[in-house]
DNA sequence: CGTTACCTGAAA
DNA sequence: TTTCAGGTAACG
């Protein structure tokens, strides 16, 4: 559920909480073992013990916690995961999965209901990353990016913003909500957008991100802050979740549908199924 | 490509 | 009781 915007909010808020933090020890609650990828969790407790925090990055979805020695704390929240910093002793939160313990008593906490998230300890961060496209907020994101990761394919475009090869950190909220403001159909083919189109996703990719990390994220279910206090994102969406409701734009009824087995919500109407360019071989029968 | 599995709780 | 969930990896 964390999606770019929720993970860069909580870079932010992280970055200053534990940056030059010693730690004291790392446990991973009985029942949550497979939140660690890689060695288990005394290995973990035995390298950071005594080390610092020093930067958090994020790359697409996930998070970087590095160490003074180099080392990173790669964390993915996935969908119901949550990075909470107290103080020791302040009301143990449900579902509590990994605990840092740092200096002058305070923790980072690792929470996840559906106990999908992941903590990983590598020596550079890319080993703990799969194959990602580019940053969207970055100048490596450009047409051309969009242009070679969406050429030839015939995958729904909503599944190709999906795709964390393609663009990372794009996640369902924002796929809807970037389609809508270009008024794209979400299942038209990737590659039959045309130029004009691209240009127009594209921007509208950067202000639907940009939005919101301005507005803290959105809390729909589960996510929220270092503080468990919730984003904002969720009262400015346009589409997302709001089947039934008129659209802003044009009070037609906004639809729910199933595209690449994710829930879509999308206007009808300013977002219509383009007509197919007339042209002599797209008489051939739909394959 | 689409579908299923991974988990668990909240909402319908 | 059933359906649904912001993500991804592993299927077929």
């Amino acid at each position: 559920m964390p999606e770019l915007p929720e993970v860069e909010t909580v870079r932010r808020q992280l970055q200053p909480l534990v940056g030059g933090r010693r730690i004291l020890g790392f446990r991973v609650m009985p029942g949550a073992e497979r939140l660690l990828r890689g060695r288990p969790a005394a290995e973990i407790d035995a390298l950071l013990t005594g080390r610092a925090f020093a930067t958090v990055n994020r790359r697409g979805k996930y998070l970087g916690l590095h160490l003074d020695d180099g080392q990173v704390v790669v964390v993915h929240l996935r969908m119901t995961g949550s990075l909470r910093f107290r103080q020791r002793g302040f009301e143990d939160e449900p579902f509590t999965r990994a605990v840092f313990d740092l200096d002058h008593g305070d923790q980072l906490r690792f929470v996840d209901v559906r106990k999908f998230g992941t903590i990983d300890l590598v020596e550079r961060m890319e080993e703990a990353l799969p194959k990602l496209g580019p940053e969207p907020l970055s100048d490596e994101f450009t047409l051309d990016a969009i242009w070679h990761a969406f050429r030839g394919r015939h995958q729904p475009i909503k599944a190709a913003l999906l795709d964390q090869r393609n663009i990372a950190g794009i996640g369902n909220i924002y796929a809807d909500e970037a389609l809508f403001l270009s008024r794209l159909n979400p299942e038209a083919p990737a590659g039959s957008l045309r130029p004009s189109e691209r240009r127009t996703l594209h921007a509208a990719i950067q202000r639907t991100l940009q939005d919101g990390v301005a507005h803290g994220g959105a809390s729909f279910r589960d996510y929220t802050d270092v503080d468990g206090a919730e984003g904002e994102q969720q009262y400015f969406v346009r589409v997302f979740r709001r089947t039934g409701e008129p659209c802003d734009d044009c009070g037609a009824t906004i639809r729910r549908i199933v595209v690449g087995g994710r829930a879509t919500h999308f206007c009808p109407k300013c977002q219509p199924v383009r007509q197919r360019t007339r042209k002599v071989t797209s008489n051939r029968p739909k394959r």
